[in-house]
DNA sequence: CTCAGTGCAAAGGATTTGCATGCCG
DNA sequence: CGGCATGCAAATCCTTTGCACTGAG
């Protein structure tokens, strides 16, 4: 599996006629791993010795690949997590307080509600629904007040 | 309704020790007729003599007040509407191309239906959600291929 | 040899803030 | 009168970019 992804990434990346280069890996490597997105101060925490602006660099190269997704919550920091076709579709709770987020799984059946909403979603206004994203805001257990 | 409005944002901004000023009044009233989420820039142009950074502050106090809600799209500028429960419930067609936000109202199933998942959401690890976030992200018309 | 990737430092751009002034309460 | 809102300009801070260097093919 974890070979797959490694593979999977270095091919998306030649599709873009770019490399997987060590640092490419070790950002892979570090969101595999996560359990949530992550933003890059703390991917470069993880990984000592990437330089923030390489990771700048190197996560719009291999978002630009299709290999993972940007995420902007209202936090300060933009967040980053594998494509969804690398990982399991999922959805997220968003602390409001501190910013935090928190994956999420979403039963099935609600998975195909949404898909047939999405399908018929934009027929009058020409718009092409591609997917779909689902976030719970509240708060998280650490800052419950 | 339009008065009611006014009130209630003035009795919001109460609550907060803030006052009701014209500029407040000039932005909920530009957010009031909007078809859409807007930016700072779009909020100040339709209303010349607004300087940007009181649109930045009265927004900061709106939106603690609980009167404006603001979005993060992946789009350079932040985007305000009106709070919810000054509106209806709606969800958002977001153009990954232009970073174009259009209202969208979901079947009355789909929302019960995520209402029923979110309740049940973060049980296990503590996490209280308040609201849900529901977008569709794909190419709206003007930017089709 | 060539060219993409790297690192450093400087630039960019949306957003925030300091401070003096004006105005509502 | 006192304090909040205002405007201007300057500061912040995440993010991007210029440039010289290094390493892989």
């Amino acid at each position: 599996m974890a070979v797959d992804l490694h593979e999977t990434a270095a091919s998306r990346l030649r599709d873009v006629d770019q490399r997987y280069t060590p640092n490419r890996r070790a950002v892979i490597e570090v969101l595999a791993v996560a359990p949530a997105p992550l933003t890059i101060p703390e991917i470069v925490m993880s990984r000592p010795g990437i330089p923030q602006s390489s990771a700048y660099r190197n996560l719009a190269v291999l978002e630009q690949a299709g290999v993972v997704r940007r995420l902007v919550t209202s936090d300060a920091f933009a967040r980053f997590e594998l494509a969804e076709d690398l990982t399991e579709h999922h959805h997220h709770l968003v602390c409001s307080v501190c910013g935090a987020v928190e994956d999420f799984s979403a039963p099935s059946g609600l998975e195909r509600s949404i898909a047939k909403v999405m399908a018929s979603a934009g027929r009058s206004s020409g718009f092409d629904a591609a997917y779909h994203r689902l976030d719970f805001v509240g708060t998280c257990a650490r800052c419950a007040a």
